[in-house]
DNA sequence: TATGCGTGGAC
DNA sequence: TGTCCAAGCAT
């Protein structure tokens, strides 16, 4: 651990007490029921909290179990979806509910090693899962901790592009060494990066770690290097891709392939993303060569 | 390790 | 208006 880094007993108390106080009421954190809690952390992936609130409780209530998304078809899943973006998501998340079934009779697993086996988790959500629903001790380092941890430990205001060993194991030296408490400061402190500590305008006034803060005691230097490259999006595949989906997905019925050039004009690209979206498994032909989810 | 992958809100 | 950002994953 770096020299610098704040007392770590004194670091834990006062983001646990501060948790303690102001933590939202989520309907994932309020019952971490662990398949609530392995939907929430999908759709959570890359998409803001306000967003995924009602796709949430409508998924819950049409799927409670692994099982019960596992006898839909993945276009259903890919439909009811809806607009959350990432629509690879909600396949990789109905593959899941298939390998739970077939291979954890039907139980969320609670290991970071196998839930890390299932499509769609990677390392982030393993993590949170064994964490949040399972009560596992994990490095749970998403872009809120990241960003916590650079900001009080390293003394910059973001994270470097990909996670690095160094920063790993600073995470990992600060996690509490009960399992219980790990749990609470693995989504207190991604609450605090969540809501005091933010990418934009952090509220260093509501901190409670702001005088131990190296970013603030250095006077909140700019990030400095090379610049944080922003994803193009205008006439982009993924933009062409997302007009083709929503056709499909708002559809009452399957999609003749010239009602397509509406969404996307230009041919060469359109044949491009309609390949890749069958390619994907988000898209299907029917008998008559028209535009379906996948059954 | 660098890209590609949706969507919409905030500024 | 354009840019940045949001509980990442797979390749």
């Amino acid at each position: 651990m770096p020299a610098h880094t704040p007392p770590v007993s004194e670091l834990h108390r006062r983001i646990l007490d501060w948790f303690d106080e102001h933590r939202r009421a989520l309907p994932w954190r309020d019952d971490p029921e662990p398949w609530r809690v392995m939907v929430s952390e999908f759709m959570l992936q890359q998409t803001p909290v306000v967003r995924v609130l009602p796709v949430f409780e409508a998924w819950l209530e049409r799927w409670p179990t692994p099982a019960a998304l596992a006898a839909s078809s993945s276009g259903d899943a890919v439909r009811a979806w809806g607009r959350l973006g990432y629509p690879r998501r909600a396949l990789r998340l109905h593959a899941a509910a298939v390998a739970i079934v077939e291979r954890h009779d039907g139980r969320v697993p609670d290991s970071y090693d196998e839930l890390l086996l299932l499509p769609g988790v990677g390392d982030y959500t393993a993590a949170a899962i064994a964490s949040f629903a399972h009560g596992r001790r994990a490095v749970v380092l998403d872009t809120n901790v990241r960003r916590v941890f650079a900001r009080v430990v390293e003394g910059v205001q973001y994270p470097a592009a990909g996670v690095v060993r160094a920063e790993r194991d600073v995470a990992a030296s600060l996690l509490p060494d009960d399992e219980a408490t790990a749990a609470r400061w693995a989504a207190a402190t991604m609450e605090l990066g969540a809501v005091v500590c933010t990418a934009r305008s952090p509220q260093c006034d509501a901190c409670p770690v702001s005088d131990l803060c190296r970013w603030r005691a250095l006077g909140h230097p700019e990030h400095d290097g090379p610049p944080r490259r922003g994803q193009a999006w205008h006439g982009t595949d993924r933009q062409c891709r997302g007009r083709l989906m929503a056709v499909v997905r708002e559809a009452h019925g399957p999609v003749a392939p010239e009602l397509l050039v509406a969404a996307w004009s230009e041919a060469a690209q359109r044949e491009r993303c309609v390949d890749s979206l069958l390619d994907d498994g988000l898209l299907d032909l029917d008998a008559e060569g028209r535009f379906i989810l996948p059954g």
